[in-house]
DNA sequence: TTACTATATAAGAATGATTCTTGTTCAGCA
DNA sequence: TGCTGAACAAGAATCATTCTTATATAGTAA
């Protein structure tokens, strides 16, 4: 999914926090690394869960503090949902989703067609725009299969 | 911004719940009144309030429930949003979001040619796809305002 | 109209996600 | 190596939402 190695995204990440004058804590180090190697647009509480392995007494205000900054300064991006909890991608490519309206899952997509959808002039002159995506919204594969077994 | 009147949408609405054997109360009603009434994606609370009025001691979690049963008949739509409390958009008809990333401010717009993408093949065969969207995601007029003068 | 019953509601407690407060620790620099 | 502001842990507080329970009422059947 990454076109980057992940050992090129920690060089970038530390080239980041240093231009931005973020000092590189253990704790952020282990956040970064959980997020590039996630798949699933984890919430805070996954990455929580992962990194508490290595950080056993790690606050999770500080999995809250830290993704928020992330994603402010454009570490990964938050994902668009609907009311539920916080959910974060850490794919900064063009991409798009599809959202199982019943089960959350979230699946990333790729569409030469639809990353070449251009921003409409109303908001081009007033707005800055700084993403145009497609969202597809349904009931996923697994989801459909559930409910014609049982 | 509705298509059909007030008293259309309200005819339509009884039929509705009588056809699924809902009853008919005042506070759905005035929940729906209130909806339909809205411009701005109201959240839970903003519905809770407008409806507070004429209905001084409704509860917050009747609103919570109506507008949740609203959703999954298909009266409202669930708007896609970032963690924050869940809102609601009344205008059923195919339309796209530009989302202010900075005050949560959406704008609706109709595009015809984003009305007119097509669901990829891969979802095509295996979900129940039941909408395609296109978000924007940037900063208002409003707030690009604001951060210049101050 | 009236009585009945399932559905809907109000009130408040409970839960889950997130943020705030406070005192402590540590990364990065002098 | 010591200093200082930034970052952190812990737990309290807040906000959105859901659950529980007892009461009220919409729709129906008599």
């Amino acid at each position: 999914m990454m076109s980057k190695t992940s050992k090129e995204l920690l060089e970038q990440f530390r080239i980041q926090c240093k231009a931005r004058g973020l000092s590189i804590t253990p704790q952020r180090t282990a956040i970064y690394e959980a997020l590039i190697g996630s798949e699933d647009h984890p919430r805070t509480e996954d990455i929580y869960n992962r990194v508490k392995a290595a950080f056993p007494d790690m606050s999770i205000d500080t999995v809250y503090r830290t993704l928020c900054l992330f994603a402010e300064i454009g570490f990964v991006r938050l994902v668009e949902g609907y009311g539920e909890a916080k959910r974060y991608d850490p794919d900064m490519e063009c991409h798009h989703h599809f959202r199982c309206m019943r089960c959350g899952r979230i699946l990333d997509f790729k569409e030469p067609r639809f990353d070449a959808l251009e921003v409409p002039q109303q908001f081009k002159q007033t707005c800055a725009v700084s993403s145009i995506k497609v969202v597809l919204e349904g009931v996923c594969e697994q989801c459909l299969q559930k409910s014609v077994e049982p």
